[in-house]
DNA sequence: CGCTTGAATGTAAAGCTTTACACAAGCATG
DNA sequence: CATGCTTGTGTAAAGCTTTACATTCAAGCG
């Protein structure tokens, strides 16, 4: 055991693949086989090498290794907002899969910015990163039309998608999940149900959108849809919750907002209003994000497997960056979760 | 402009730097020194180079760069729980220095594991990152003692720090953070002012713990002290927000909590009880996070300068990396930001 | 026994860049 | 004019691993 770390200007002392097969008495060759292709070497070697390995206290330079093989064994993740909670256990699924099968994760944080995308895709080409999985569609389309998901490319699309593009996505049926809320609050008996809905030019939230037109079709309400647009936050929930509510117009008795945050914004607009919820004003959020079950009133809410859909989006990206045959869709099931902020409204 | 983008195994049609010296018709070394060291090189061929760059589409291979150089352009940033929100905004600091000086940072989730942080503490002597930032203390003791900010091993902490091992850090001054807090609420007119520390172990809170003692102390309270712990989160606020405030026995009139989550957690105990917040009971939480505006009532709470911290934090470890002399021990200032959750106790 | 086949291992090149060292030319200095 | 310095560039090694190919040896088979 002489772990070499000794204060300089690097550690060059890290002992190398050389000093395992000197101790080892094989080639370079064997130890690297040994650790890769453990089959290919006899069971006597590999104790041997096993042993020097552990004498020499040896770990394999992941630089030249990448170099050799011409790959990151990185990941790159790509959102729109890490400050938004809705991502973290989307990223912790991720995870698990990456690192079972010996991958990182690089968080790439966008803010919304598609330059900053843009950034983080050329890791790609210069092999810093293996593969993408995009988490938001705030990128350059240009970058992604050479992607179809061809292992020279590997793309994976996690909640959002492009409406033009068919690439391997994993999401939740969004218009179903709209369709799921809005014929819940109608059964409550609410007629004027507005939608405020996340930046327009999402396609989540055209079919969430689509979802609450055709449930309102469905029930002859066409006339009363009102849809205004925020941005996913707080603040864009609460500013377009004071429109809505405005007093002295006929106000909606029920909100269908396509974030918790929004949703909480527009809690936090109908206490300062003065209105009851759920009595005056039901509110709908969507992603069932911690906060949701500590605001007042408790909010009922859409809720995403995020867990799950992180893993399944891992699985098809190293499923497809190996060539294996893969289902490019998935779509899994979202749960309407009824707590306190809607009910009946006040006759 | 030939960019080559084939689908095949690998792409190992990217040009490399041979192609680049052929067009230019200099050497590799010319070619590498023109863009490591441009002043090493006469201006004309520094053109010729740049030209021949763009035309074969050249981009330097990492992988190689990195083996050579025996660095990683990489820093990992040691998180205990990705999904507190409240390290999103310093982690955007630390990305803002890190990318100007043309490093990554890669985002380790522990999820309050110190076995977690272990293996990330690997990646530094295989040269897969080039330095720590610690956001947590919930790591391994005995890999900490090797480091004392040695540019061996570059670690910085932010935000925590150790009790016993005198690491480079930036982070708020704790103590007095919680003695503004406590004062604030004395001033008010509370006595009975209890704390909802984080785990009892963390140095932070302990510091906090003490500030919160001392104050008593200078105003003759401390009979009315009462601590009970927590881990930070939604629901630890809310269950010891339940005990503290259990009928029946003497209620404090203010709480003092380590964290925002937590304070929210302990408004909806109050709400569940029936107690009218800031009349009945004060809240007070800890870092502002941005759901702080939107509970019911909105929250008092102390500010870190998150973003400030996460640059600090960042500036201080490349620093220390590059052997600059560098201010070891940096406090940023805390603000109290009042809003509804507080106020004088009803007689 | 001679031949084939397979398993186990070694040799050496390749992957791409950086950099120590050498070299050449130009210029100034004594 | 000899010397020495500076500036700019080239040569080639080094950084560490992986892997195609070569080699050896033993076993199996007719």
């Amino acid at each position: 055991m002489l772990r070499a770390k000794v204060s300089g200007k690097r550690n060059h002392l890290m002992p190398t693949i050389k000093d395992v097969a000197r101790v080892a008495g094989c080639s370079t060759a064997t130890v690297s086989r040994a650790l890769a292709n453990p089959e290919k070497v006899s069971d006597t070697t590999r104790e041997r090498v096993a042993l020097a390995i552990a004498e020499v206290g040896y770990a394999p330079n992941v630089a030249a290794r990448n170099l050799r093989r011409a790959e990151s064994k990185t990941i790159v993740a790509l959102l729109p907002d890490i400050s938004n909670p809705f991502f973290s256990e989307i990223i912790n699924g991720m995870e698990e899969v990456a690192h079972l099968a010996g991958y990182q994760v690089l968080i790439g944080d966008c803010e919304h910015d598609p330059a900053r995308a843009e950034a983080y895709f050329e890791l790609l080409p210069t092999n810093q990163a293996d593969g993408i999985l995009l988490l938001t569609a705030e990128v350059p389309m240009v970058l992604v039309r050479q992607a179809d998901g061809q292992s020279s490319f590997p793309l994976v699309m996690a909640c959002e998608f492009f409406a033009d593009i068919d690439l391997p996505t994993v999401a939740i049926d969004n218009h179903q999940a709209a369709c799921h809320a809005i014929d819940y609050l109608i059964s409550l008996g609410h007629r004027r149900i507005a939608t405020l809905s996340g930046p327009a030019a999402n396609p989540i939230c055209k079919e969430r959108v689509r979802g609450y037109h055709d449930t309102l079709a469905a029930h002859g309400l066409v006339a009363e849809a009102r849809i205004v647009e925020g941005d996913f936050g707080f603040r864009s929930g609460y500013q377009q919750g004071l429109a809505l509510l405005e007093p002295g117009r006929t106000r909606p008795t029920a909100i269908f907002c396509h974030s918790d945050e929004m949703a909480i914004g527009v809690l936090k607009a109908a206490r300062q209003l003065g209105l009851a919820v759920p009595g005056q004003l039901s509110v709908v959020g969507f992603d069932n994000i911690g906060f949701s079950e500590y605001c007042e009133p408790e909010l009922t809410t859409i809720s995403q497997p995020r867990n799950e859909i992180g893993q399944q989006a891992m699985r098809l990206l190293l499923g497809l960056m190996r060539g294996e045959p893969v289902v490019r869709r998935q779509t899994l099931s979202t749960q309407l979760i009824v707590r306190k902020s809607t009910g009946r409204p006040d006759a």
